[in-house]
DNA sequence: CTGACTGGACTGCTTTATAGACCAGTTAAG
DNA sequence: CTTAACTGGTCTATAAAGCAGTCCAGTCAG
């Protein structure tokens, strides 16, 4: 067992507080919640969560504490920062070259292998249901080209839409962890310019594909999207790198 | 936002007396700690696993009372139990056709997917110390044929080493998570005669095959050797139904 | 036999979370 | 404008989990 001795990994305790601190963070990371959005109140909260009152409190006082949402007496909490990521949060580091201790490479060569495999699975067997929000989500988009903020989120819906019409719910999940991951590289990467209109294109082009049920076309094509998505991020490494 | 809403999840909450009894257990079910074998005094575990002693004792609490280990004061506790798996433990349930709520034909998939492509990857990458790892490995095999758990721990260092000598962690770390999920059902599938000696075969072939560092001819051999575990799930699984 | 181990038991303490009550500020409907 | 129904802020009492340390009792090998 030279490698790997399950007994000396430590446990990793975390308080009930922070699980619901990271679950409103990812909800603010993910773009369910946006800028000025208010939160449940903390009453809402706790029965949601299945957690005290007192729990939640907790909670919101670190993302306060954070700058992350604004609380004020009487009125209901506001999410004021969105520039947010669950796992550097927790950690305290912000690495930009890697997501959750994985390099950036890594997530984008994961994905280039999965996700095209979802893709092609999923051309095989999306619904007409499907197809039509894919298209409204395309509308959706063209109408977000200059809030990056909004059209990520269309992003995400269009991405979950072919990710959970593959069969394989094993892969469909394990790809939707790292477009979740990248999430907040993304929402950089949005602000390179043409990086929206790139996208819209691409996805159009995916979308085409998919309407044709023609596995193949959906893996080249989505092959090329994630192709883009590295090249953009790597240039925003490199940029950052010379500032 | 249609299919997904973080919301409504309960937290999980786990105390840590839980997360070192199923330490514990994945211990037993990986086959590091056999029939018999002897646990580590409370003291050692409690610094090995960076808890208070009372938490190691509470988890070994649980264990005896599901009757996986004995315990006798003065001596050290023992494993007299080894039919255990970590979820079906916790959840309650036990359904011989999934494996954390995936199907096993996702994970074999899955496998078939991206182990492929890992194990290709390490066949670029693979050390001269690796290699000779492998091939004790091999040795260590040829003499447990006749000791299907001893067989599965020589497995799993072959297995893993492989894995680990790929350059992408995230694709292997997924992969062993995979391979580990599957633990349990090979322990049963290794009771079909001449599964060992297939399997062992196998592992000739791939180690041939990584020695002449050709990614195709390993990626090629481990497909096979997966495609031969599936079966061999699937022929398992039918006669499980009839009986 | 004996001494060094093992698990068993107990105390005192801190932290975390729960449940419930009440106060104070906000907001929108009447 | 008034008010009633919300919101967050505060406080209490209680329970549970975990930690640290100590001492007891059984086991086992030298």
């Amino acid at each position: 067992m030279p490698r790997l001795s399950p007994l000396n990994e430590t446990i990793h305790k975390q308080t009930a507080k922070e699980m619901i601190r990271d679950k409103i963070i990812s909800m603010i990371a993910s773009g369910i919640l946006q800028l000025d959005d208010e939160l449940p109140s903390e009453r809402e909260l706790s029965t949601m969560l299945a957690v005290s009152r007192e729990t939640v409190r907790g909670a919101i006082q670190l993302l306060a504490g954070e700058g992350v949402v604004q609380v004020s007496q009487g009125a209901r909490t506001r999410v004021c920062r969105v520039d947010v990521t669950v796992r550097t949060q927790r950690i305290g580091v912000t690495d930009p070259t890697s997501i959750n201790g994985y390099s950036l490479e890594a997530v984008h060569a994961a994905r280039l292998l999965v996700e095209t495999a979802v893709a092609a699975d999923a051309a095989r067997h999306l619904s007409a249901d499907d197809i039509r929000r894919l298209e409204d989500s395309i509308a959706a988009q063209e109408q977000a080209l200059d809030d990056p903020v909004r059209f990520l989120i269309c992003d995400r819906e269009f991405h979950l839409t072919i990710y959970y019409a593959s069969t394989n719910r094993l892969l469909a999940d394990f790809v939707v962890d790292l477009y979740t991951y990248m999430l907040d590289h993304r929402r950089i990467a949005m602000g390179e310019p043409g990086a929206i209109e790139k996208s819209l294109e691409d996805h159009r082009f995916i979308v085409r594909a998919l309407k044709m049920r023609n596995p193949e076309a959906v893996a080249a094509a989505f092959s090329e999207h994630i192709l883009r998505i590295r090249d953009t991020s790597r240039a925003v490494d490199e940029r950052g790198l010379t500032n």
